[in-house]
DNA sequence: GTCTATAGAGTGATAGAC
DNA sequence: GTCTATCACTCTATAGAC
């Protein structure tokens, strides 16, 4: 169980690293956001690195949540409840990926999970494809193909949001799902199309 | 005319981003990779911003030869040689990418140079698509598409390498290639499959 | 559990000799 | 142009009272 305080500095720890970066927060601005001393933080967590590894193990837990909701039903609706909850995920956590390269370079455990939390992602995308051509539903693309569709629509997923913020764009969950879907409509079959304008096209206008 | 020093400056500022990232480097650091006293570096510039505004004037530069080298020739090696110079160039300026976010919020001078250039990239990409479909190279699609098609092409370009350090694998000029030609291929008529067989699927096996 | 106070190790920037 | 020495400040981490 969650003291109230360690939740307390969380909350603080994800909004002060969302706005400045994790190398740019000082312990003395979570303990402030957190509305406790810089000791009191010190009580609850050794070290920044610390502070650091459990509000990432919290966000991997939602990220892993996010990975086992997905649905394998017969039409796109589970394919666009998923990209909902990866919007709502990086809306939330933006410093997950601006802070990317910092944990890249200052947090080798945390990197590790990283990479085994998107390969999972990415797998999933593969055997996404992989269904939707059993279905009939996407056109049969040599293994290779499939390989760089799936790596197409993991990077439209992962890259979009920094993208917007780097060209000072506004994001909007449409043209999110706009620019995902755009990787995949190329490849689909008639019956593909006739089920992406039911149920899809409607969400996209 | 740059002197001799501060032309080691910049080597050694750009080894040392690339290494470790902007925020992390210190000035002993650039002063030691330099061969130099931190009083010298001091004395080339008055503090680390402006080291780092050099820094990335310099690669603005390269960036904007690359701009300016392209060439609409009727096949398409223009446009793969063009790939070709981003590689070199991304490989070369690693931090480039890795520290965009520190650019985006430490140095808003920087980041709108970077959201010129590459809006002058994006255009270019845009521009392209449109000589394509002229020459009958690509299926005309909506304003909205190639709009679409573009931002895709250039995110593909952008994070290319930025993903390929996140998964932890490694980095190849044909592998790069493929992943942004693939954006391509779907739109592709008939003659502009020729046209692909001919000049560009050489160079991908 | 929470606080204040402070040690201790940097870190950017400057002063001034050569 | 280049160096050494050092100031002034920041930041993490710890000690110890309540």
């Amino acid at each position: 169980m969650m003291s109230k305080t360690k939740e307390r500095i969380l909350e603080a720890s994800i909004k002060t690293f969302n706005e400045f970066g994790i190398a740019n927060v000082r312990l003395q601005q979570i303990a402030d956001a957190s509305e406790i001393s810089v000791g009191n933080l010190a009580y609850h967590f050794k070290n920044k690195e610390a502070i650091v590894s459990y509000t990432y193990d919290y966000i991997f837990t939602e990220f892993s949540d996010i990975l086992s909701n997905y649905l394998y039903i017969d039409n796109f609706q589970g394919l666009d409840k998923n990209l909902h909850q990866y919007y709502t995920f990086f809306m939330k956590f933006r410093f997950f990926f601006t802070d990317m390269f910092e944990i890249e370079r200052n947090y080798p455990e945390i990197l590790d999970k990283w990479h085994r939390y998107t390969n999972r992602m990415l797998l999933q995308i593969k055997s996404r494809i992989e269904f939707d051509v059993q279905r009939g539903i996407i056109v049969p693309q040599s293994e290779e193909m499939n390989e760089l569709l799936a790596s197409n629509i993991w990077m439209s997923i992962i890259f979009w949001l920094p993208q917007r913020i780097l060209r000072g764009l506004p994001a909007e969950e449409k043209l999110f799902k706009e620019a995902v879907w755009s990787q995949m409509t190329p490849y689909l079959t008639d019956r593909g199309e006739e089920e992406f304008i039911a149920y899809i096209y409607p969400v996209l206008i």
